[in-house]
Parts: structure tokens; sequence; C-alpha cells
DNA sequence: TATCATTGTATCAAATTGGTACAATAATCA
DNA sequence: TGATTATTGTACCAATTTGATACAATGATA
């Protein structure tokens, strides 16, 4: 699907698909003491989105999210988590979606499969910076990781359904041990901390979370890490499942 | 929509809906201290269900669990919650769907809307027990309440659906307060306790149930309730929102 | 008027959390 | 080589929250 004829008639006879079901993914990595955000941008236009995508009919809705997230990350087997359904019934705006593919060289004719109605089930998607390979899709430039502090304007209600993912991950980085998705698989607790501190958007104090953390009895302490700074060198910690 | 004959030009050209996606509610109420379900019994047949339905194709999401369960309970504004959406591509059957429709003298054709794949959004909702008028829907005899501890099979993927309820409902219960909306306008701490112990699924200590309730600031002490009882009249007291 | 069960609140110990302190240590630099 | 520096691991104590028991007050009953 490399050459534009081709691309125009996978989008005027889609593969069997579930009808109105879309799937919109916040992808969230942590680098540099930093969350970000894969965001995709459309050829030719000003819009950037969620990466997502639909479901195909013989699909699981699990399957099919991490089937959407593969092609963007190339990750396998990610740590996806179902927030909420976006399901208003003027979220989307053909006239957005003519833009997109018009973008790309195609013109919808109005009964195209784009042009209904859909409802959006968000998913959460936490991986591990360092591993993913980001690739935008048929219709996108580029597939780039942004600053949650520098998220652009997005398409449709895709800011909302950011938001909420965050409010959501938030409430339950204390019920469960979900943060280590976003880390390697060796860490100091130092910057456990900055991850913690980073989504929850407030500063902890660094003996308190030590002890909270070695207390949970989920950390295997590695060996030490030289960092090569003029001060004593942390211990590298492994997550183990429990 | 009394004779059969219009219910089953009803099933046959069902008005203009979101395909592929349907609603379930968990239902829930609070009564002589137990929690109740309340589930729907298809017409003839040994098949129980979760209250649900289908979204109009200009209808929000929210709306539409809304309308499902004001049919249902006769209530409006209820609290209700999504909590999940339940998509394996079998969680369904038609031969059951067909079933279903032939206890109610209906024969599916092949190429009915019900005999194609559904996800289903799955709803919570929190109702004053002393409120609600159950009825049932066309398709069904009975629509009542359950204990929880005596719900039969239910169809489908239905038990299922409970269960992630409950989970969420436990979950939720000590993040917001939304144990309120299972209690009438006015109640005792002793019942306010007796719903927490239900849904929690565990004894709590009377004293420090009353204290940590009291300190939260969002109950009005009303007036004494005389009950009869030769014993202590405790006070009623209502929920502030803050 | 004594009895009874339940309520509202007090009390105290145990556990958790918040915040500070300090010795240990890996690199740097005089 | 030894002082300097920043950060780490841990100890410590006060403040707060939680767990568990105790007890006086009270509304009905007999």
């Amino acid at each position: 699907m490399t050459k534009n004829i081709d691309l125009k008639e996978y989008w005027e006879n889609k593969p069997r698909l579930l009808p109105s079901v879309s799937i919109d993914c916040v992808t969230l990595g942590f680098y540099k003491s930093q969350l970000k955000i894969l965001l995709l941008k459309y050829k030719n236009t000003e819009y950037y989105a969620l990466p997502g995508g639909f479901i195909n009919i013989d699909e699981d809705l699990e399957d099919a999210a991490q089937r959407i997230l593969e092609e963007r990350t190339g990750l396998r087997n990610i740590y996806l988590e179902q927030f909420h359904v976006f399901g208003n019934k003027n979220r989307r705006n053909d006239e957005t979606h003519r833009e997109i593919m018009s973008g790309c060289g195609i013109e919808l004719k109005p009964n195209n499969f784009l042009l209904n109605r859909f409802i959006s089930i968000g998913y959460y998607a936490l991986i591990d910076f360092s591993k993913a390979t980001p690739s935008p899709d048929e219709l996108s430039d580029t597939c780039q990781w942004y600053d949650l502090d520098k998220i652009p304007t997005l398409m449709f209600d895709h800011n909302e359904i950011f938001q909420k993912a965050l409010e959501t991950l938030r409430m339950m980085l204390d019920e469960k041990l979900i943060g280590f998705n976003l880390l390697p698989e060796t860490f100091t607790i130092n910057e456990l901390q900055n991850l913690y501190e980073t989504i929850l958007g407030e500063k902890l104090v660094r003996s308190n979370f030590q002890r909270k953390m070695l207390s949970l009895g989920i950390l295997e302490r590695i060996e030490k890490k030289m960092t090569g700074a003029a001060n004593k060198a942390p211990y590298l910690y492994k997550f183990i499942g429990r």
C-alpha cells in the first residue's frame, strides 16, 4: 500500500470492519523525567490526532487495540487499559474527515464508511519509551512524542480523551502498580520517584517515597549504578511482578 | 406496541440505531440491608439478562443509557457510570437471539440487525430502591430485583459484566461518595454502614465508621428517628453534596 | 423503676505518614 | 592524597490516621 492508487482503493473499499466503533489510544512514555505522548499529524493538514483505528469484524476488541498500537510503536504485548467510551453524537465532523483524506489525494464519496457516526473507545497505553519506534500510518506524515505540557490542539474530542486518560491514570497509580510499565527493566528509585511526581503532578518527599516503595516488597535490588556524578551511587532495581 | 404484529414489525424494521453497539446496565438498589440487582426474564424462555438496549443514531451515548434505565425503572436522572466495554468477538450467540425472539412469536430473518456482531458498553446504575418501579420491556415477562447472592445464570457474558461492575463499584466506593445514591434522602449511620459492608463484603467497626463518616463533613444531622425499639434512637442524616 | 439493646462518643494503642537529620560514598579538585 | 560536594540509604521522631474497646445516654418494655 505504498502507491496512492492503492490507498485510495483501500479507503473506498475498506475491509470488513465493525461499524460505528473506533479505538483511540493515549500512548504514554517516560524520557528524561518527562511524560511523553505519541501523536500523529495528518499529511498536508494541521490536524494532530491520537493514534487510533478500527476493529476487524472477526477481531476481539482488546486484540484490535494491541494491533493498532503495534503498528505505531513496533511493540507487542503492550500494557493497555480501557478507560472510557466517547459517544457524543457530534464528536466528529465530516468536513475534517474530508480535509484529512483530501490531504492524501482522496475524495470521500458521500456514503463512505468514515462519514458515519462513530463512538470511540479510549485506551491508555504505558510503554517503555526506549523500546518504541514510532511510525506514522498511511494518512499521517509524522508519529512523534510530545511533552504533556506541549500538546497541540487535537482534532475532534481528542484533547478531552487525553485529559480523561490522565485523570484515570492518576487514580489508578495508587490502585495498581502500573507505573513500572513506563520504565526500562532496571531503574533507580529516584527515576521511579520522578515518574510518580510527573504523573501525579506533585512533589513527594524522597525518604518517604523510598520507604514506601521498598516496603511493598516488589523491588529487587540489583547492583549499584555508577553515574559518574560526584556523589554516592544509587542502586538499580528491578520490578518483580508478585 | 401492544399487539404482536406491531412488535414483529418493530423488530424487523428497527428505527435508525447506531450499529454494532449496545448498552447493558448493572442496576443496583439497596433494600433491607441487601444489595439488589434488576434483571429481566425473556418471555417463554429461561434466559435472564441485564436490562439493556441500543443507541439511537442521533442520541448521545449517555442519554441512551438514561433512557434505557428510565424505561425499566421509571426514574429520571439516575446516577450512572460507564465501567467497561465488552467486545469479544464471540460474546453473543445467534441461536440465543432466535430463541428469545421466537419466544415472542418472531422469526428473525438472516439479515436481521440483531444477528450482527455487537460490543456492549457496561454502565452501573445506583438507584433509590424505594423510588423505582421496575417494568419489563416488550420481550420480557418480568423485570425484578434479585439478591446479589442469588443471581441466576445470565445470558451471553452478562454474569461477567455484573462481576466487573461490582469490582469497579468497590474500587470507586472509597474514591467518590457514590453510596448515597443507593439510599433514600434520609438515613441512619447504621443504614449507611450496612450499605458499605454489603458492597465491600466485609464487616466494619461501628465506632470507627461513624467517626470517619461524620468527619467528612458531608452529613447533615436532621432529627432523631424513633424506631419503636427498646433502645436509644439513632439520628437521621441527609447527604449534602459539597 | 429495673432491664435491655443500641447509639454517640471517648479513649488508647498500633500503624502509617510527614518531615528532618545524618552517616556513607562516588567523583572532583586543590 | 585528602578535603569538598552532591546524592543516597536509612534512622528517627512528631503528627495523623486507623483499629479496637469502653462506657454513659437513651428509648422502649415489663
